[in-house]
DNA sequence: TTGAAAGCGCTAACAA
DNA sequence: TTGTTAGCGCTTTCAA
């Protein structure tokens, strides 16, 4: 078994609240007494018990974020700017992927609360709404971060995807481009709507209609993308653009339009959302915004900690600006 | 507050214990009694305290995984298996991303050694084995995945690193090659070492002599995979072969295969590892192995739960066929 | 600056 | 089948 407190505060020659303090660095303690307690802790190689420190003191250093998936870049930078925030302020964050289950992500909840950590940073689901009103209901303080599920009352810390839908789609109308095609999420999803929107407001403050044949609505993946620009290119007349409003579905989509042998710029515009190094290899002939990821799960920690701070300041939805409009 | 046992209790109208007896499923209870206590939990909305439990009963059904980087799908793959025999025994897992850095994996396993988890399945890097030292010492127990460090005592589950490269160097030979280049991780690290030795026996069976000109070791990644290709192209005689230890050195020795204008199987052959879907793209024209990742870590978890069990029990490597040579 | 006593929420050990 | 008592390792509260 492992030393406890006890054995340090009896080695040290002191009680055992002293040496508690000197561990916590709470209340004074004489230099020389610390350097016994010190010592003690060096000689014992005690490490302090999280667990019964937590249950006594009704607080906990652990945090928790969930993600629907570790799959590509976007979330593990996300992941990065939490840990790094968490990490910064004392707290420890473990990493739960739900990998798009709402079983698995209930099952992860449901642990977290009988660990009683002390908030979530969430990416929610479309189906994650039982589970969150459940957190609500327990009092488990949680922001959600990239997207956010309506009706659920909770901080939100995310990317301006409106925005950045609505400069992309208007950087390619200002290249002179007419039929500018949208591929992208399904409107039941955050992103999915949020920015359709944008790009229907690009459109609208030209005057331009939506047209619904050149939109493509579907599963988020390399596939779906491919299918899609396949499709758009059978039209006629062909579109002159694309805005495709999802990292894979443009690798995809730029697969398709590589088979195709159609050059970027020259032959069709794209545009799309960057949040994977795989787009690299075209980025230079497309235009491109990046997320700002990084930010996202910092300041969703950020504002997590606030919010455990103080339970009842008013709901906060940061918005945060994109990082660059690349070429 | 929430709801504590006791609450349950009284108003249950039964004792703390039996309580307890319920939720653990633990000793007889009579169906009516268990009846009011349950409902008593529905009527409190109970959550049970995990820390307390744990704190008291000195068990814990928290393991951690602590991969190098979560960025691609061998990882995230290996984090599935782990998970899915987690969740299938009734333990949590909690996923610690250390981003390769040796630092952060320290503070990582500082923290999960305060809360006491129950064990850890451990990717190391180079740079572990102090760490994985300090785990023996605090009799944490733990099971190297994938690699591990020499002089560590530990359980170790891996894949079959140097039948892979044995073999996928062997086929290219016997495909006819005679200049057979090999590019992978510098030999300092686990897999470079074990892969480099299938490639070097793979030779020697066939009674040829291992010719540094056609070696290039570096650091895995994309960019070094392109660079090494470059070198070797540049050579004369040009190597009519190539085996590639790792797939993100693959994918960027393959660009430059492209890049050149060499044709895959016609002008040059390849064969490489196959973790990551990217390769998709070369893979019908190429060797590839496949890794059980997803029983890599799986069965990282199962001997993990079996050294928890019984601590003295000898120490295993476990080493996992490949799943299988394709093309 | 230091300590003694109580108790966080739960379960082990023993008893009825 | 059910309950009582003690205590896991720590921090809070109060006292010196």
């Amino acid at each position: 078994m492992s030393a406890t407190m006890k054995d340090v505060a009896r080695r040290a020659g002191v009680s055992l609240i002293t040496v508690s303090r000197v561990i916590n660095e709470t209340g004074s303690v004489r230099a020389d007494t610390r350097a016994k307690v010190l010592a003690a802790i060096e000689a014992l190689q005690y490490i302090p018990n999280q667990m019964a420190s937590n249950l006594r003191s009704r607080q906990t250093n652990t945090l928790a974020l969930l993600l629907p998936t570790i799959t590509n870049a976007f979330w593990t930078t996300i992941a990065r700017g939490a840990e790094d925030e968490a990490e910064s302020c004392g707290y420890s964050l473990y990493l739960c992927n739900t990998d798009d289950d709402a079983a698995k992500e209930a099952r992860y909840l449901e642990a977290l609360l009988r660990h009683r950590v002390g908030g979530l940073i969430v990416v929610p689901t479309a189906e994650s709404g039982p589970a969150l009103r459940r957190l609500v209901h327990h009092e488990l303080a949680f922001v959600q971060i990239h997207r956010s599920i309506e009706g659920i009352e909770s901080d939100i810390v995310r990317g301006d995807g409106y925005g950045g839908a609505l400069s992309l789609t208007t950087r390619l109308l200002d290249t002179g481009r007419r039929r500018v095609a949208y591929i992208g999420a399904p409107l039941a999803t955050f992103t999915g709507r949020e920015r359709f929107s944008g790009y229907r407001d690009a459109l609208r403050r030209e005057g331009m209609p939506v047209d619904p044949k050149l939109i493509r609505l579907g599963p988020v993946g390399q596939e779906s993308g491919y299918t899609f620009v396949e499709q758009l290119l059978a039209d006629t007349p062909r579109p002159d653009a694309i805005f495709i409003a999802n990292s894979r579905l443009a690798l995809g989509g730029l697969r398709a339009l590589t088979a195709a042998g159609l050059r970027l710029q020259q032959d069709i515009a794209v545009a799309s959302f960057y949040d994977i190094p795989a787009l690299d290899d075209y980025s230079p002939f497309m235009t491109t915004i990046i997320q700002p990821a990084y930010d996202i799960g910092r300041l969703g920690v950020r504002r997590l900690l606030k919010r455990i701070a103080s339970k009842h300041d008013a709901l906060e939805e940061i918005i945060l600006p994109n990082l660059a409009l690349a070429s």
